[in-house]
DNA sequence: AATTTTATTGAACGCTGTACATGAAAGGGC
DNA sequence: GCCCTTTCATGTACAGCGTTCAATAAAATT
């Protein structure tokens, strides 16, 4: 049986007009977003986002197409708190833009994985985004084929290891597994494994691969910091022009 | 009605102890991996696999505790393709290991979204792996919580890479989609976006954020190659060690 | 006052993962 | 050869999902 009352005893036909709009587009991804933040990916549904406002599944579908276009809505949503940092050299300046789009991810981590995996662009296409780092790009000495190379190392690297960092933690009892992990790292061969051995203690849970929490309660400042000056520093060494034309002109 | 009528008209009991067994975990897994391989992630579900494999969806439970279990095994065994390359000094070595796993990502395309969200431990951690990239970053002068961030930030960057590249392209139709895209980049303004506008041509479709198809029919070869380069060059900038232990050996 | 537009209710469909009961074949001990 | 247990499949069922479609009420427009 398919029944469905919004949560409410007393249901409504239509908003009067004096009173706030019962639904709209912004609405419906607010409350999306909230939900996904609160209880998870795996909670977020058409329906659930209906419940949470009182008001049958079938009614979003007037204000949004479905739910591929709700989650794109989401993702836009979250990537507009991103904010391009004021005029700054272009090493700063990228470090900068970086950091602001982890943090943001990390406000919203658990749409991390709606991010990474869909196309993301289509409505969220922030053009004065992707022009801000082109022109840092080119400041630091790139243009042409090189430059498009530069940039998309950079929104790789970016996108890819942040959304790596938040991965989704099986719903599978964190507790158990955690045990089987550090069963795994406990007896590790230290003849087969030297490097590993060694540094274990270090990489328990605070490690690609070798953890069972991800950046939301683990998160891996040390690599992502590291990971930013190895991009920064390798952009430095394979910019074509021998001197980058940056340095201290202002925008 | 829930009526589940196996392929064949004939239905089958059990497999008799001289026939091949008509069901085993590494069958179910297989036959997920080629139906996720053909037909996209989509439209791999138990009932999908099941009825591939000509039997009851429950009969699977049998083999398999459930449908994360069973994406766990399908990464794992994809990701088992990946061989670590024969001794190398660090560069070269790194080089071919980031290489070679893109390979393997760009043979089974459709499962990069699996492994890019999923904390992908757990049964696939394959220690040798993780040893092979410690050890050669030892070699390149790293020790100690530096070598913790800097493997950090190969895996990061590699996997996270490699899984934006290969983000599933949403099943709205692809031609509409491209029509869009190709509307918004025909009409950026030069004066906004100048950098932009002298590269469009080398962005459209080859770019992140800018682009209607993924990896799998239009790569980012020319940036991954890139972003490869510029990990290295950017590790070998900041060793630790003012020398590396494998400075001077030729590729 | 009549009509059209807007926004929702409400029922239904086919799909999903999964729990559970049923039952048939294979294997082992006697 | 018989019994019993283990193995592994069939078959039923359920709740939840995204989505379609018709019905309908309120508001806006004529």
């Amino acid at each position: 049986m398919d029944v469905y009352q919004p949560s409410g005893a007393r249901r409504k036909k239509r908003a009067r007009n004096d009173e706030e709009p019962a639904l709209s587009r912004e609405r419906i991804v607010a409350t999306a977003l909230q939900l996904i933040d609160e209880k998870g990916l795996d909670v977020f549904s058409l329906r659930a986002v209906a419940k949470a406002l009182g008001v049958y599944p079938t009614a979003l579908y007037w204000h949004v197409p479905n739910r591929n276009a709700l989650v794109v809505e989401v993702i836009g949503h979250v990537l507009s708190e991103v904010v391009p940092p004021r005029d700054l050299p272009w090493e700063p300046w990228l470090r900068s833009f970086i950091t602001s789009y982890r943090t943001v991810i990390r406000r919203h981590p658990n749409v991390a994985p709606l991010i990474g995996v869909q196309l993301l662009s289509n409505a969220s296409v922030d053009l004065t985004m992707v022009e801000g780092v082109l022109k840092k790009l080119s400041e630091a000495g790139y243009s042409g084929e090189p430059l498009v190379s530069a940039y998309n190392s950079v929104i790789g690297t970016m996108v890819g290891f942040v959304t790596q960092e938040f991965a989704m933690v099986l719903d599978n009892d964190v507790e158990d597994w955690m045990q089987r992990m550090s069963g795994i790292v406990a007896r590790i061969d230290p003849d087969d494994h030297p490097v590993l051995t060694a540094h274990k203690d270090l990489m328990v849970n605070r490690s690609f691969i070798l953890r069972w929490e991800n950046g939301a309660t683990a998160p891996l400042d040390g690599g992502f910091d590291f990971y930013v000056e190895v991009l920064i520093a390798g952009l430095k060494a394979l910019a074509p022009a021998g001197d980058t034309q940056a340095a201290g002109v202002p925008q």
